[in-house]
DNA sequence: CGATCATCGGAACACATGTTCCGTTTTGGC
DNA sequence: GCCAAAACGGAACATGTGTTCCGATGATCG
Protein backbone atom coordinates (compact mmCIF):
# COMPACT_ATOMS: atom_id res chain seq x y z
CA UNK A 1 0.00 0.00 0.00
CA UNK A 2 2.45 2.57 1.26
CA UNK A 3 4.95 1.99 -1.41
CA UNK A 4 8.61 3.26 -0.55
CA UNK A 5 9.09 5.69 -3.54
CA UNK A 6 12.65 5.64 -3.74
CA UNK A 7 13.91 9.24 -4.83
CA UNK A 8 15.59 10.06 -8.00
CA UNK A 9 18.94 10.34 -8.55
CA UNK A 10 19.02 13.93 -9.11
CA UNK A 11 17.34 14.72 -6.03
CA UNK A 12 19.53 12.52 -4.11
CA UNK A 13 22.74 14.48 -5.82
CA UNK A 14 21.58 17.93 -5.98
CA UNK A 15 20.66 17.64 -2.11
CA UNK A 16 24.98 16.69 -2.00
CA UNK A 17 26.17 19.49 -4.31
CA UNK A 18 23.57 22.03 -1.89
CA UNK A 19 25.14 20.78 1.40
CA UNK A 20 28.53 20.48 -0.04
CA UNK A 21 28.38 24.44 -1.38
CA UNK A 22 26.81 25.51 1.57
CA UNK A 23 29.30 24.12 3.83
CA UNK A 24 32.49 25.63 1.77
CA UNK A 25 30.49 29.21 1.45
CA UNK A 26 29.61 29.28 4.94
CA UNK A 27 33.06 28.27 6.18
CA UNK A 28 34.93 30.61 3.78
CA UNK A 29 32.64 33.53 3.80
CA UNK A 30 30.89 33.57 7.43
CA UNK A 31 27.15 33.91 7.99
CA UNK A 32 26.36 36.77 5.52
CA UNK A 33 26.48 34.29 2.41
CA UNK A 34 23.25 34.79 0.09
CA UNK A 35 21.31 32.03 -0.69
CA UNK A 36 22.01 32.89 -4.56
CA UNK A 37 25.62 32.52 -3.59
CA UNK A 38 25.24 29.03 -1.92
CA UNK A 39 22.91 28.17 -5.18
CA UNK A 40 24.74 29.22 -7.56
CA UNK A 41 27.94 27.31 -6.03
CA UNK A 42 26.39 24.50 -5.86
CA UNK A 43 25.60 24.43 -10.30
CA UNK A 44 21.62 24.63 -9.04
CA UNK A 45 18.67 26.58 -9.47
CA UNK A 46 17.81 28.86 -6.31
CA UNK A 47 14.10 26.85 -6.75
CA UNK A 48 16.21 23.73 -6.01
CA UNK A 49 17.49 24.74 -2.89
CA UNK A 50 14.40 25.72 -1.63
CA UNK A 51 12.77 22.69 -2.13
CA UNK A 52 15.50 21.22 -0.39
CA UNK A 53 15.87 23.52 2.63
CA UNK A 54 12.35 25.78 2.71
CA UNK A 55 14.05 28.65 4.63
CA UNK A 56 17.46 29.63 5.20
CA UNK A 57 17.23 29.29 8.87
CA UNK A 58 16.67 25.34 8.03
CA UNK A 59 20.19 25.48 6.07
CA UNK A 60 22.15 27.03 8.21
CA UNK A 61 20.54 24.79 10.70
CA UNK A 62 21.85 21.73 8.67
CA UNK A 63 25.02 23.14 8.21
CA UNK A 64 26.07 24.62 11.31
CA UNK A 65 24.39 21.81 13.18
CA UNK A 66 27.27 19.37 12.90
CA UNK A 67 29.66 21.80 14.52
CA UNK A 68 27.18 22.81 17.62
CA UNK A 69 25.90 19.61 18.47
CA UNK A 70 29.45 18.66 18.73
CA UNK A 71 30.14 21.41 21.04
CA UNK A 72 27.10 20.81 22.45
CA UNK A 73 27.90 17.81 22.91
CA UNK A 74 31.15 17.72 24.02
CA UNK A 75 32.30 17.83 27.81
CA UNK A 76 35.16 18.52 30.11
CA UNK A 77 37.91 16.25 29.66
CA UNK A 78 37.76 13.65 32.77
CA UNK A 79 40.95 13.44 35.58
CA UNK A 80 41.97 16.93 35.25
CA UNK A 81 41.73 19.97 37.24
CA UNK A 82 38.92 22.27 36.71
CA UNK A 83 41.91 24.63 35.30
CA UNK A 84 43.21 22.19 32.89
CA UNK A 85 40.17 20.94 31.86
CA UNK A 86 39.18 24.48 31.06
CA UNK A 87 42.30 24.64 29.13
CA UNK A 88 42.10 21.88 27.06
CA UNK A 89 38.54 22.43 26.28
CA UNK A 90 38.49 25.87 24.95
CA UNK A 91 41.97 25.34 22.98
CA UNK A 92 40.01 22.21 21.63
CA UNK A 93 36.90 24.27 20.68
CA UNK A 94 38.49 27.83 19.46
CA UNK A 95 40.71 25.96 17.21
CA UNK A 96 37.35 23.88 15.58
CA UNK A 97 36.25 27.18 15.46
CA UNK A 98 38.59 29.15 13.49
CA UNK A 99 38.45 27.06 10.75
CA UNK A 100 35.14 28.45 10.26
CA UNK A 101 34.00 31.57 10.02
CA UNK A 102 29.93 31.28 9.78
CA UNK A 103 30.59 29.49 13.60
CA UNK A 104 32.95 32.17 14.47
CA UNK A 105 29.87 34.89 13.53
CA UNK A 106 27.63 32.44 14.87
CA UNK A 107 28.94 32.69 18.79
CA UNK A 108 30.09 36.27 17.98
CA UNK A 109 26.55 37.48 17.25
CA UNK A 110 23.89 39.23 19.13
CA UNK A 111 21.53 37.40 17.61
CA UNK A 112 20.79 33.92 20.17
CA UNK A 113 17.76 33.51 18.46
CA UNK A 114 18.50 30.46 16.87
CA UNK A 115 17.40 27.54 19.23
CA UNK A 116 20.45 25.08 18.60
CA UNK A 117 22.57 28.24 19.34
CA UNK A 118 20.80 29.01 22.48
CA UNK A 119 21.14 25.36 23.46
CA UNK A 120 24.93 25.46 22.56
CA UNK A 121 25.33 28.55 24.57
CA UNK A 122 23.46 27.00 27.72
CA UNK A 123 25.96 23.92 27.31
CA UNK A 124 28.83 26.42 28.00
CA UNK A 125 27.28 27.89 31.22
CA UNK A 126 26.95 23.69 31.84
CA UNK A 127 30.24 23.25 31.45
CA UNK A 128 31.21 26.12 33.62
CA UNK A 129 29.05 24.99 36.28
CA UNK A 130 30.70 21.57 35.93
CA UNK A 131 33.98 22.92 36.31
CA UNK A 132 33.18 25.04 38.85
CA UNK A 133 32.39 21.93 40.76
CA UNK A 134 35.02 20.26 39.82
CA UNK A 135 37.14 23.36 41.61
CA UNK A 136 35.36 22.75 45.35
CA UNK A 137 37.70 19.51 45.41
CA UNK A 138 40.84 21.08 43.60
CA UNK A 139 40.89 24.36 44.62
CA UNK A 140 42.15 25.67 41.05
CA UNK A 141 39.75 28.20 40.02
CA UNK A 142 39.34 31.59 41.83
CA UNK A 143 36.61 30.90 44.53
CA UNK A 144 34.45 33.71 42.96
CA UNK A 145 33.91 32.54 39.47
CA UNK A 146 30.70 31.23 38.79
CA UNK A 147 29.72 29.36 35.42
CA UNK A 148 28.47 32.11 33.59
CA UNK A 149 31.40 33.76 33.79
CA UNK A 150 33.11 31.17 32.26
CA UNK A 151 30.59 31.11 29.39
CA UNK A 152 31.40 34.61 29.18
CA UNK A 153 34.87 33.82 28.94
CA UNK A 154 34.58 31.73 26.26
CA UNK A 155 32.50 34.45 24.17
CA UNK A 156 35.21 37.11 24.59
CA UNK A 157 37.59 34.44 23.28
CA UNK A 158 35.41 33.62 20.24
CA UNK A 159 35.38 37.54 20.08
CA UNK A 160 39.57 37.70 19.79
CA UNK A 161 39.18 34.54 17.34
CA UNK A 162 36.79 36.80 14.89
CA UNK A 163 39.56 39.51 14.88
CA UNK A 164 42.54 36.98 14.88
CA UNK A 165 43.94 37.68 11.02
CA UNK A 166 43.73 34.88 9.33
CA UNK A 167 47.61 32.71 9.83
CA UNK A 168 47.23 34.08 13.16
CA UNK A 169 45.01 30.96 14.45
CA UNK A 170 48.69 29.89 16.44
CA UNK A 171 48.09 32.90 18.87
CA UNK A 172 44.57 31.03 20.27
CA UNK A 173 46.58 28.60 22.99
CA UNK A 174 48.08 32.31 24.25
CA UNK A 175 44.88 34.00 24.41
CA UNK A 176 43.23 31.02 26.66
CA UNK A 177 46.78 30.74 28.88
CA UNK A 178 45.83 34.73 29.10
CA UNK A 179 41.88 33.80 29.77
CA UNK A 180 42.92 30.93 32.26
CA UNK A 181 45.29 33.07 34.39
CA UNK A 182 42.31 35.62 34.90
CA UNK A 183 40.15 32.83 36.48
CA UNK A 184 42.65 30.23 38.32
CA UNK A 185 42.90 30.46 41.98
CA UNK A 186 46.10 32.72 43.09
CA UNK A 187 48.16 29.27 44.50
CA UNK A 188 47.87 27.25 41.80
CA UNK A 189 50.97 28.59 39.78
CA UNK A 190 53.49 25.46 39.21
CA UNK B 1 28.56 90.55 -2.77
CA UNK B 2 28.91 86.76 -0.65
CA UNK B 3 25.90 87.98 2.06
CA UNK B 4 26.32 85.68 4.74
CA UNK B 5 22.36 84.39 5.21
CA UNK B 6 21.48 83.60 8.90
CA UNK B 7 19.68 80.18 9.50
CA UNK B 8 16.38 80.16 9.43
CA UNK B 9 15.49 79.16 13.01
CA UNK B 10 13.11 76.26 11.88
CA UNK B 11 16.34 74.64 10.29
CA UNK B 12 18.46 75.19 13.67
CA UNK B 13 16.03 73.49 15.80
CA UNK B 14 15.50 70.69 13.42
CA UNK B 15 18.59 69.66 13.52
CA UNK B 16 18.53 70.22 17.11
CA UNK B 17 15.73 67.58 17.28
CA UNK B 18 17.25 65.31 14.73
CA UNK B 19 20.43 65.10 16.78
CA UNK B 20 18.68 64.41 19.68
CA UNK B 21 15.86 61.53 18.57
CA UNK B 22 19.06 59.82 16.99
CA UNK B 23 21.36 60.13 20.00
CA UNK B 24 18.25 58.47 22.10
CA UNK B 25 17.78 55.88 19.80
CA UNK B 26 21.41 54.55 19.16
CA UNK B 27 22.04 54.41 22.91
CA UNK B 28 18.69 52.87 23.48
CA UNK B 29 17.89 50.54 20.80
CA UNK B 30 21.82 49.98 19.41
CA UNK B 31 22.98 50.66 15.80
CA UNK B 32 20.57 48.86 14.13
CA UNK B 33 18.30 51.72 14.63
CA UNK B 34 17.05 52.54 10.96
CA UNK B 35 16.38 56.43 9.88
CA UNK B 36 12.43 56.20 9.84
CA UNK B 37 12.11 55.45 13.31
CA UNK B 38 14.70 58.32 13.91
CA UNK B 39 12.64 61.01 11.83
CA UNK B 40 9.55 59.62 13.66
CA UNK B 41 10.99 60.35 17.11
CA UNK B 42 12.36 63.28 15.75
CA UNK B 43 8.88 64.69 14.60
CA UNK B 44 10.50 65.50 11.50
CA UNK B 45 10.06 64.19 8.00
CA UNK B 46 12.50 61.41 6.26
CA UNK B 47 13.68 64.05 3.62
CA UNK B 48 14.64 66.74 6.82
CA UNK B 49 16.57 64.07 8.54
CA UNK B 50 18.64 63.41 4.55
CA UNK B 51 18.89 66.99 4.15
CA UNK B 52 20.71 67.64 7.41
CA UNK B 53 22.76 64.12 6.85
CA UNK B 54 23.04 62.85 3.61
CA UNK B 55 23.77 59.04 4.52
CA UNK B 56 23.07 56.85 7.67
CA UNK B 57 26.89 56.81 8.11
CA UNK B 58 27.19 60.81 8.54
CA UNK B 59 24.52 60.73 10.84
CA UNK B 60 26.71 57.61 12.88
CA UNK B 61 29.45 59.72 12.61
CA UNK B 62 27.83 62.90 14.40
CA UNK B 63 26.26 60.88 17.07
CA UNK B 64 29.19 58.21 17.85
CA UNK B 65 31.93 60.34 17.27
CA UNK B 66 31.80 62.19 20.54
CA UNK B 67 32.15 59.06 21.92
CA UNK B 68 34.65 57.88 19.82
CA UNK B 69 36.45 60.87 19.60
CA UNK B 70 36.29 60.83 23.48
CA UNK B 71 37.53 57.32 23.68
CA UNK B 72 40.23 58.13 21.06
CA UNK B 73 41.79 60.85 23.28
CA UNK B 74 41.65 59.31 26.82
CA UNK B 75 45.32 58.36 27.52
CA UNK B 76 46.47 56.20 30.23
CA UNK B 77 46.71 58.03 33.35
CA UNK B 78 49.76 58.69 34.50
CA UNK B 79 51.86 58.35 37.48
CA UNK B 80 50.40 54.74 38.02
CA UNK B 81 51.79 51.26 37.16
CA UNK B 82 50.70 49.75 33.33
CA UNK B 83 48.63 47.81 35.07
CA UNK B 84 46.89 50.15 37.58
CA UNK B 85 46.75 52.55 34.45
CA UNK B 86 44.90 49.59 32.22
CA UNK B 87 42.57 49.25 35.45
CA UNK B 88 41.46 52.51 35.82
CA UNK B 89 41.21 53.13 31.58
CA UNK B 90 39.83 50.08 31.05
CA UNK B 91 36.53 50.17 34.02
CA UNK B 92 36.38 54.26 32.66
CA UNK B 93 35.66 53.16 29.24
CA UNK B 94 33.83 50.04 29.86
CA UNK B 95 30.93 52.08 32.23
CA UNK B 96 31.21 54.34 30.00
CA UNK B 97 30.52 52.42 26.56
CA UNK B 98 27.83 50.12 28.70
CA UNK B 99 25.69 53.43 28.66
CA UNK B 100 25.44 53.04 25.13
CA UNK B 101 23.84 50.31 23.30
CA UNK B 102 25.03 51.43 19.78
CA UNK B 103 28.68 52.62 21.14
CA UNK B 104 29.19 48.94 22.08
CA UNK B 105 27.78 47.49 19.05
CA UNK B 106 29.95 49.05 17.12
CA UNK B 107 33.18 48.09 18.94
CA UNK B 108 31.35 44.45 18.88
CA UNK B 109 31.00 44.48 15.07
CA UNK B 110 32.94 42.68 12.64
CA UNK B 111 32.67 45.80 10.04
CA UNK B 112 35.32 47.64 11.04
CA UNK B 113 35.00 49.99 7.72
CA UNK B 114 34.06 53.35 9.58
CA UNK B 115 36.94 55.25 9.53
CA UNK B 116 36.33 57.03 12.94
CA UNK B 117 35.91 53.23 14.25
CA UNK B 118 39.35 52.64 12.47
CA UNK B 119 40.88 55.17 14.32
CA UNK B 120 39.82 53.97 17.51
CA UNK B 121 40.74 50.76 17.12
CA UNK B 122 43.99 51.76 16.22
CA UNK B 123 44.11 54.17 19.40
CA UNK B 124 43.65 50.91 21.62
CA UNK B 125 46.81 49.73 19.83
CA UNK B 126 48.64 53.11 21.08
CA UNK B 127 46.84 52.82 24.68
CA UNK B 128 48.41 49.22 24.70
CA UNK B 129 51.69 50.19 23.37
CA UNK B 130 52.26 52.98 25.75
CA UNK B 131 51.32 50.75 28.70
CA UNK B 132 53.93 47.66 27.57
CA UNK B 133 56.28 50.55 27.31
CA UNK B 134 55.37 51.66 31.08
CA UNK B 135 55.53 48.01 31.61
CA UNK B 136 59.68 48.13 31.06
CA UNK B 137 60.05 49.90 33.86
CA UNK B 138 57.63 49.14 36.49
CA UNK B 139 57.61 45.09 35.05
CA UNK B 140 53.95 44.91 36.11
CA UNK B 141 53.12 43.37 32.73
CA UNK B 142 53.37 39.70 31.81
CA UNK B 143 56.67 39.73 29.42
CA UNK B 144 54.87 38.40 26.26
CA UNK B 145 52.32 40.57 26.20
CA UNK B 146 52.46 42.51 22.99
CA UNK B 147 50.22 46.26 22.27
CA UNK B 148 48.02 44.00 20.14
CA UNK B 149 47.22 41.67 22.35
CA UNK B 150 45.62 44.88 24.71
CA UNK B 151 43.78 45.69 22.27
CA UNK B 152 42.01 42.61 21.88
CA UNK B 153 41.35 42.13 25.34
CA UNK B 154 39.73 45.68 25.66
CA UNK B 155 37.45 44.19 22.40
CA UNK B 156 36.88 41.09 24.47
CA UNK B 157 35.39 43.05 27.60
CA UNK B 158 33.38 44.84 25.25
CA UNK B 159 31.55 41.69 23.93
CA UNK B 160 31.11 40.92 27.82
CA UNK B 161 29.16 43.95 28.62
CA UNK B 162 27.59 43.31 25.20
CA UNK B 163 26.69 39.88 26.55
CA UNK B 164 25.61 41.43 30.23
CA UNK B 165 21.87 41.72 31.19
CA UNK B 166 20.93 45.13 31.73
CA UNK B 167 20.99 45.58 35.31
CA UNK B 168 24.22 43.75 35.75
CA UNK B 169 26.26 46.43 34.73
CA UNK B 170 27.95 46.29 38.12
CA UNK B 171 29.93 43.25 37.10
CA UNK B 172 32.15 45.33 34.91
CA UNK B 173 34.65 45.76 37.15
CA UNK B 174 34.99 42.32 38.35
CA UNK B 175 35.21 41.50 34.28
CA UNK B 176 38.47 43.88 34.08
CA UNK B 177 40.25 42.69 37.24
CA UNK B 178 39.82 39.28 35.53
CA UNK B 179 41.49 40.50 32.18
CA UNK B 180 43.99 42.11 34.14
CA UNK B 181 45.07 39.13 36.32
CA UNK B 182 45.53 37.38 32.98
CA UNK B 183 47.73 39.90 31.39
CA UNK B 184 49.96 40.86 34.84
CA UNK B 185 53.30 39.79 35.43
CA UNK B 186 53.86 36.79 37.80
CA UNK B 187 55.18 38.23 40.81
CA UNK B 188 52.86 41.64 41.08
CA UNK B 189 50.41 40.37 43.05
CA UNK B 190 49.76 42.01 46.60
C1' DC C 1 0.05 91.47 4.07
C1' DG C 2 2.04 89.41 0.16
C1' DA C 3 5.85 87.58 -2.42
C1' DT C 4 9.71 84.66 -2.55
C1' DC C 5 12.27 80.91 -1.88
C1' DA C 6 14.49 77.85 1.53
C1' DT C 7 12.75 74.05 3.79
C1' DC C 8 9.58 70.46 4.74
C1' DG C 9 7.14 65.85 4.46
C1' DG C 10 6.67 61.64 2.83
C1' DA C 11 5.57 59.09 -1.43
C1' DA C 12 8.32 56.93 -4.59
C1' DC C 13 12.53 54.84 -5.99
C1' DA C 14 16.74 51.82 -5.52
C1' DC C 15 18.62 47.88 -4.06
C1' DA C 16 19.68 43.73 -1.63
C1' DT C 17 18.05 39.46 -0.16
C1' DG C 18 14.67 35.87 1.23
C1' DT C 19 10.92 33.27 -0.96
C1' DT C 20 7.30 31.59 -4.31
C1' DC C 21 5.57 30.00 -8.62
C1' DC C 22 5.19 28.02 -12.99
C1' DG C 23 6.65 26.75 -17.66
C1' DT C 24 10.35 23.56 -18.99
C1' DT C 25 13.27 19.62 -18.42
C1' DT C 26 14.57 15.19 -16.64
C1' DT C 27 13.81 10.79 -14.72
C1' DG C 28 12.26 6.15 -14.40
C1' DG C 29 8.85 2.64 -15.44
C1' DC C 30 6.72 0.44 -19.22
C1' DG D 1 10.98 5.39 -27.33
C1' DC D 2 6.99 7.24 -24.77
C1' DC D 3 4.61 9.18 -21.03
C1' DA D 4 3.27 10.86 -16.50
C1' DA D 5 5.04 12.51 -12.61
C1' DA D 6 8.69 14.66 -10.23
C1' DA D 7 12.07 18.01 -10.05
C1' DC D 8 14.40 21.88 -12.11
C1' DG D 9 15.71 26.88 -13.07
C1' DG D 10 15.23 31.32 -12.53
C1' DA D 11 12.04 35.18 -13.28
C1' DA D 12 9.02 37.42 -10.39
C1' DC D 13 7.36 38.68 -5.95
C1' DA D 14 7.80 40.26 -0.96
C1' DT D 15 10.02 42.94 2.29
C1' DG D 16 13.00 45.94 4.70
C1' DT D 17 15.80 49.79 4.53
C1' DG D 18 18.64 53.54 2.58
C1' DT D 19 17.97 57.51 -0.51
C1' DT D 20 15.90 60.93 -3.86
C1' DC D 21 12.59 64.10 -5.48
C1' DC D 22 9.02 67.41 -5.86
C1' DG D 23 4.68 69.70 -4.71
C1' DA D 24 3.19 71.87 -0.34
C1' DT D 25 4.42 74.72 3.44
C1' DG D 26 5.78 78.43 6.09
C1' DA D 27 9.78 81.67 7.59
C1' DT D 28 11.58 85.97 6.41
C1' DC D 29 11.67 90.51 4.46
C1' DG D 30 9.92 94.68 2.46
Amino acid sequence: MTKVQRQRRDVVANRARIVSAATTMLREHGLSTDMRAIAKKAGVGIGTLYRHFPTREHLLQEITGVGLTRLAESMLPPGLTAIDALRQFFTAALDQLARNRAMVDLLASTEVSDSSLERCVQHLTDIGREAVTRSTRDRTLATDITATDIAYQFLALVRIVQLLPDGRTGDIERYVNMTLRGIEHRHSQK
